[in-house]
This record gives structure tokens, sequence and C-alpha cells, in this order.
DNA sequence: TCTGCCATACTTGTATGGTAGTATGGAAGT
DNA sequence: ACTTCCATACTACCATACAAGTATGGCAGA
């Protein structure tokens, strides 16, 4: 939301931005403990932006707060990134689709550009460029249908989804599974072949979570 | 969230909720200029929880904070609420396709006794009740399918959607037709016809902004 | 050794004073 | 009459002090 950009100065959004951060890319793995205290502290702040900024995360779900008793960022749900990944397949097939039916000249240059650099970054084994431009290739596709609004949305429900792919990734990477689905949706776009992208789509989401049973085991801590 | 219902008796969550429901309710109409000292003296608590809940209600885009300007509940943008309608859509169109394949019986009589009671208060014009039943309704449909979460975002994201759905209903019913389109679900899902259920689905959403421009028109000081 | 109590050190929740930035209205100057 | 400037009264933002609930470790007593 462009209001809340307006105040990214503020001590209290820094604090927010940098925690988001830090929990999403499990530098701050789930359970750990927090105290408004102690990250006050860190930050060089008081504890009231720090407070603001819980507040806001908890909202988000990454925070989990106990009144009087302490503050940790939350477990990864494997229901809830079940339900996350239910809804962006619902969302993304249906983007994709209005996609087939028209799409800007330029966006579609931007995917393509996308992915030769996922192709550099695959080569790098670089997993973390790798996230970051997968993240991407799907924003563009929202940009270029004007849905930014509903992007947004799986921006902020994705808060469980993406700590499990940011553990995927990190480990058993399919990257070149994911490539060749990120490349035949610019075909299926380019050809507007609306039910072929939305079955690849659904099948690029579905194997998002595939081995969430092996995460699970494998970091059973991690999970509710 | 349940986390956050825990916290329920705490001051700054029960300014937030009374806040967000005059806010929905339109009680507080879109541009009403608010401020932490006024409202902390309204509500008989200090700033800092008043403060807690504009960041909430900012975050959820209810609420438009200026920094060192002021605070304003947001008008409604029109084209947050197509998207919104938009992805309302297609979130319950998948979840009546799941209905459609299995539905527990206890759920689809809840269903039933929803439509008596639409019936009633269709025939006393209340307006108000309807409209708490409707929004019943969809509710039992996904908890159904035990899609909570899906219907936890969609109560977020409705924040601008359902203050124009206040605004229609106060003014042009049309109950008769969405009383009618909520039998045709019912039926639809027992009879197990996906594809019927779908369409009706996607016109029920439909209708419900059918006249965005009318109110855009009639109230343009509540509209971006 | 084991059990129960309690002081203590945490935690989040709340109130309040002070700071810096902004809008506004009136007075002074042209 | 019109413009410019400035005092004043706001605003949200931040730091800090206090209140109330909770976990914990040690000590006393059996």
């Amino acid at each position: 939301m462009d209001e809340i950009m307006l105040q990214s100065g503020s001590a209290g959004n820094i604090v927010y931005q940098q925690l988001k951060q830090q929990i999403v890319s499990l530098e701050l793995p789930p359970g750990t403990a927090l105290s408004e205290k102690e990250t006050s502290l860190t930050f060089h702040v008081s504890r009231t932006p720090v407070r603001e900024s819980f507040v806001r995360l908890a909202q988000e779900g990454l925070l989990l707060v106990l009144p009087q008793r302490g503050t940790r960022v939350s477990l990864i749900d494997p229901d809830m990134v079940e339900e996350a990944r239910f809804m962006r397949e619902q969302l993304e097939k249906a983007v994709i689709r209005l996609a087939c039916e028209s799409f800007p000249a330029d966006k579609l240059q931007e995917m393509e550009n996308n992915l030769m650099m996922q192709q550099e970054s695959m080569e790098r084994h670089d997993g973390k460029s790798m996230f970051e431009l997968d993240e991407a290739f799907h924003r563009i596709l929202f940009e270029g249908v004007r849905k930014m609004g509903t992007w947004n949305v799986i921006q902020q429900m994705n808060a469980h989804l993406n700590r499990t792919r940011v553990l995927w990734l990190s480990q058993d990477p399919h990257w070149g599974h994911l490539f060749g689905q990120h490349r035949e949706m610019i075909q299926a776009i380019r050809s507007q072949n609306a039910d072929l992208a939305e079955r690849i789509m659904k099948e690029h989401l579905t194997l998002s979570i595939s081995n969430l049973p092996v995460l699970k085991q494998r970091y059973p801590e991690y999970f509710k």
C-alpha cells in the first residue's frame, strides 16, 4: 500500500520491515522468542515503535503475542500453508487466463528478461537469487493484468507459504522444473492458450508444496 | 485469528473492534477526520491503545495515516472494490465447486435454516439483518469445505467492498434476487451440479457491485 | 530427597510528557 | 486589497515510567 510506504522513514516502519525480512528468510526461525525490550535494544529505539511493528506482524500471522508471557515467531501451520496454496492457485489461474486474453508487450519482455536471469542464477546455484526472481516473475504477471491489489493480498497471506518455499529451495531445488514451467507459461501467454496456461500454473503451484511432509519431518521444530 | 481473539480483553483490541465496526457500518463515513487524542478521550483510554488500533486499521486500508498531519477514514477506492470482487469471485467459485463434490449434511441444514431466516428478514424489510444473514450464508459455505482461512482473508480484503454493500443495501435492496440465488445455490450443491453452482455464484457476486457507478454518483464525497 | 511457597526477574499492557513537523489565522508590510 | 510572515494550535511520533500478570529458582519445611 502506498500510504504505508509514505511512512517508510519512521522508526516503527523500519523495524517492521527488518523483522519481516528476517522472519520470512528464516534468519529468525519459527519458535524464536522475542521481546519488546530486547528488540528495542538491538534496533536502538524505544519500545513504542517496536511494539507497533509487533502488532502489525502479529496481524499478519508472523508473530504470536501471548499477553504478559512473551512473543514468539509463529510456527508454520501446515493447514494454513495448504490453504494459502489453494487461494494462490485460484487467483493465479484466473490471472494467467486474463493474461492470455491480452498482455502488454513490455511486460512480456520483462518476463523474458527475468527468465534469462533465472537461468544465470540456476547455473550459479544461487538459491536466494532464484527465489527472488521467481517472486518477481509472478509479480510481473499481476502487473501486466493490472491486479496489483490481488498480488498484495497474496503477499500477505503467503507468510506461511513463503517460509516453506525458502526452506525447500535451500535444500532440494527442482530449479530446472520451475524454470521450465516459467518458460511454458510465457509461451502459453504468447499463443493465447488459456487452458494450457491454467494447467501449467496449477501444476506449478502444486509442485511448490509437494514435499511439505518431507520438510515437516526434517524440521519438526518449525511446524505446528 | 485465534491469537488475536485471546487478547480480546485488552483496551487496544476493544478500540480496534469498535472503530472497525463503526467504519464498516459507515457510522464513521469515509473522509472523517480522527486523531489519537480525540479518540482516546471518547474511549476513555490513553493514546497508546488508540495508536495501536490505528496502526492495525491502517494496515487493513480502513484508515489513512498522514504523518504529522492527521488520520482520516479512507475513501472507498472503486478500483479496489472491483479487485476485491474479482478475488472473491475466484475463491468462492472454487469453494462452491468443492461443496458440490462433498458437503456435510449438518452444514447444508444450517444453510437451509439461514435461508428461512432470510425470508423473514425480507418480509420485515430489515436491511441490517439481511446483510448479516447474507454474510453468514457464505460463511457456512466456507465452513462446510473447511476453508476458514480463506474466509478470513476474504473478510480482511472486503473492507472496501463491504462498505459499498452497506451503502447499496440501505437504499436499493434487490433482496428477492439475492434470496433466489441463495436458494439456487443450495439446490445446485444438493444435485452436485458444479458448473451450475459456479455460474450462479459468479452472477451473484457480479450483481453485488453492478450499481457501483450509481453509488459513486450519489455519494461522491465517499469515493476516491 | 521431595514438596510447597515466595521473592524476583522477567513479560506485555497502559499512561504520559516531550519533540518535530504541519496547517491556519491574523497582523504587518506593500 | 493583496501578499508575506510568524505565532499558535494542532498532528503523529517517540521515549519513558508505571502497572499487572507470569515464569522461575531458591529456600524452608517435612
